[in-house]
This record gives C-alpha cells, structure tokens and sequence, in this order.
DNA sequence: AAGCGCGGACGTACGGTGTACGTTTCACGT
DNA sequence: ACGTGAAACGTACACCGTACGTCCGCGCTT
C-alpha cells in the first residue's frame, strides 16, 4: 500500500496557494495556520517544514500576488501608452485580489518579482527621456498613484458598505453648515465608478508628465533594449 | 477610603489614547486588549464596559488619528496653495502616526472627523472652478495620491531596512540583463528624500489640475463662504 | 538484499489572544 | 437606610502561533 492515500505531496507552492485563496475567500484576518492546514488536510506543523513562520509565509503570498503582474512587451506603442499599461496592470491585481492586497502593501517583496515591475516603470521613464532623479521620481508617483488609487477604492467600498448597511439616515444627520459640499456634491459621491476616476487621476498624471523637461530623442539611456 | 487608589476613571478616550501610544510605540502588531489594559492598570474585562470589541477599539484609533489633520482655515491663499496645505497636512499626521497609518488605511472612520477632509477638498475644487463631477474626482486623485504617497514610502523603508541587514550583496546579485534600469539608476533610488520625491508628485497633479477647463470665475458652487 | 540515515509528516504542549458570562463593589437617588 | 444600576473584575473557553520530540518511509551505501 504504498500509494494509499496519493495526496500531491505537501508544498510551498501549495501552501502560498492555499493561503491566497483562503484569504480572498474569507479575508485576511481569517487566515491562520490551522485553517490553512485544514484547507490542505494536512496537520498544522506540517506546513512548518515549507515554511518557517506566519510573516514568511505572507511574504509568499504578496510575492506571489505582485507575480501576477502582467506586463506585456509591446515595444511599439509611446511610452505614455506603455506608463498607462503598467499602472493598469497593478489595478488589474488589485481587482483580481482585492483582499491580498492589504497583505501586499504591509509585507516586503525582496524577489527578482517586485523589482520588475519597477524596472519596467524606469525604463519607460528613460524612453521617454527624463534624467535619471526625475526617472526615479516619475516611477515613485506612478507607483504612489496606482497604490493610493486602490487603497481608497476599497476603503471607500467598506465605508459605502456601513452606509448601506445603517441606511440614507446617516446623510440626513449630516450638519449642512459644516458639510455644505459634501451634501451639495451627494450624487456624484455616491454613484462611484472606479474605472473612470482611476483613469482620471492617470490621464492627470501622464499629461503632467508630458509637460516635463526631456532631453531630445534616442538617448543614451541605460536600457539594452 | 474613598479616594485610596485615586485613578483617572477608566473612560473610551484614554483606552484609544493609550491604543495610539502602544501601537505607536511597539508596532501594531503588539496591540492587545491585555497589553492596552495592562498600560491603564486595569483588568481586561473593564475595557469592555467603554468599547464593545477590539475592531471598534481601533477604528476608534483611525478616528483619533485623522482627527489630528490640521486643515488650517487661511482663505486669502490660491486654491492650489490650499490643496497643497490639505495634502501636506495629511503627510503630516502620516509622519507623526506612522505605524497607526495601517489601522487609518485598514478600517473605516465613519464620524463627522473623516468626512472633514472631504468637505475641505471639495470646497477647494468648487473655488477652483470645476464643475461638480471633476470636484469629486479631483478630490479623489489627491486623496489617492496623498495615500499613496505615503504607503510607498513605508513600504520602501522596509524594503530599505531588510537591504541594510542583509548588506549590499543584493544589488551585485541582481541579474544586469534583466534589471538595466534598476542597476543603473542605484544610486537615485537608494538615496530617497521622502520630502522631495512627495513635493514632485503633488505638484505633478496641481499643475495638470490647473490645465484642466474650469468655469469663469466666482460662480454659483454651493459653499456658503 | 540488508542496513542505515534523513527529511518530512505528525502529536503534544505552552503561552498568548479576543471575549462571553457571572460576580462583586460602590456611588447615588430615594 | 436601602435598593439600584453602572462599572470593575475573575473565570473560562475556543482559538492562535510555534517549540519540541516522535515516528515513518524513501533512497543510498555496502
């Protein structure tokens, strides 16, 4: 009876995986290493012998998360075109998974994976012929943007939640001294569309981009190609 | 002997007071009912007599904190001055309350203190000149910067912190053919002036913010002063 | 083929966590 | 003086992360 009970062998891929969707399906605080466990059907210390605690173990889970960056070739397209590409990109995880970020913005990434997107993001910022520091800092705005635009969205989504949950009274109570905008602007706040704010606050950003100093065309660049 | 162990009485203020100094002090993490109580010198159980269980406990720390926004009144400056007043406050509290931001950014402040900020960058819109649509997304592209902004920052000095432990043996180990960028502009990205890399992005946003078409001058926006 | 070593799965156990529940204490209105 | 209600408290339970020791089965050496 050798091959009894043929479980694909315990793994650290597993066990990442395991977490991943254990945490978009029930949120990150109902992750724990018994429940990830449980979910594999495997004892709890089983899991110590892939990996060498909890934080390790969220480190894989927001490495594998920034792993699921897609950020396709292209060269073709401008680099305005290709800076909108990546920072659609990290929306698409975003949205993809959604309760992993938390995990991804808390916890370190220190693999060849969360270095490629930056790289991607300098190189863009090299083609389109900003110096090196403005590089650097056009890549860090993005980046701040693309972060910011998530991290709003879904708290703005848990607080539209509360609203719903204690009803429009809440709006009523509003004191109209103090909040005049907020009540005047009701209707515009209420009825979100996240794709088309998250594109505003972008196209802002790439028009300001345009406007910047570059230095001519074909530069000496660090890229390869 | 009335008056023989004379303690402040027990009240929600200094439960959350004391919340803030902890997390503040030992990380977030090191947050506990015990540990809160141990800190008023009190019994567990009391705390739930002001605060009916830990997740309201640190909304109640996200209140607190966003109520230390100094949104400063001073209605002689330009809208793009208020703006980057409004921004930079939130820096600030982000600065001063470093290691609660996680809490701010993780649980919803549904009082009167977090729609404030709201009220204040909607009015800075509308005496712009946007219309009603671009004021709310305006505020939205700044407070998704601003957040952002300020988890990156976190995140890099982190990511900076595990470099220093590790030594620089990271960066001789990245592979040149695949992080040209990177490599090249070490330099720019190791040495991160926080300040400078936020004032570029802010002001990347104002300045596309004052290309945008806006309406005449004094008009009919809602705010009453 | 026989023996052995070793990695990985497992069970137990300990200190810590959030909090439900019942009890005690004590200031205050009557 | 006495009842009353709020608040502090202690106990108890289920769950958590993980240190440590045990045990089994595969693969290598002889």
């Amino acid at each position: 009876m050798t091959s009894d009970t043929p479980r694909p062998a315990l793994t650290r891929d597993r066990i990442v995986q395991a977490a991943v969707a254990l945490i978009e399906r029930e949120g990150a605080e109902a992750l724990s290493m018994r429940r990830v466990a449980a979910e594999l059907d495997v004892a709890v210390m089983s899991l110590y012998n892939h990996v060498p605690n909890k934080t390790a173990l969220l480190e894989g889970v927001a490495e594998r998360v920034v792993e699921g960056l897609e950020l396709g070739d292209d060269p073709g397209r401008s680099w305005q075109e290709g800076a909108r590409a990546l920072v659609r990109a990290f929306r698409k995880v975003a949205h993809d998974y959604p309760r992993c970020m938390t995990i991804v913005l808390t916890h370190k990434v220190d693999t060849a994976a969360g270095l490629r997107p930056m790289e991607r993001a300098l190189a863009l910022a090299d083609a389109a012929g900003f110096d090196a520091e403005t590089a650097v800092r056009t890549m860090r705005a993005l980046l701040a943007y693309a972060i910011g635009a998530q991290v709003r969205e879904v708290g703005m989504e848990k607080m539209l939640g509360h609203l719903a949950e204690t009803g429009a009274e809440s709006w009523n109570r509003l004191d109209p001294e103090e909040f005049p905008h907020v009540i005047a602007y009701g209707p515009q706040l209420a009825a979100h569309d996240p794709e088309s704010d998250f594109e505003f606050g972008l196209d802002l950003l790439i028009a300001a981009l345009e406007a910047l100093p570059r230095r001519p065309a074909g530069k000496p660049g660090p890229g390869t190609g």
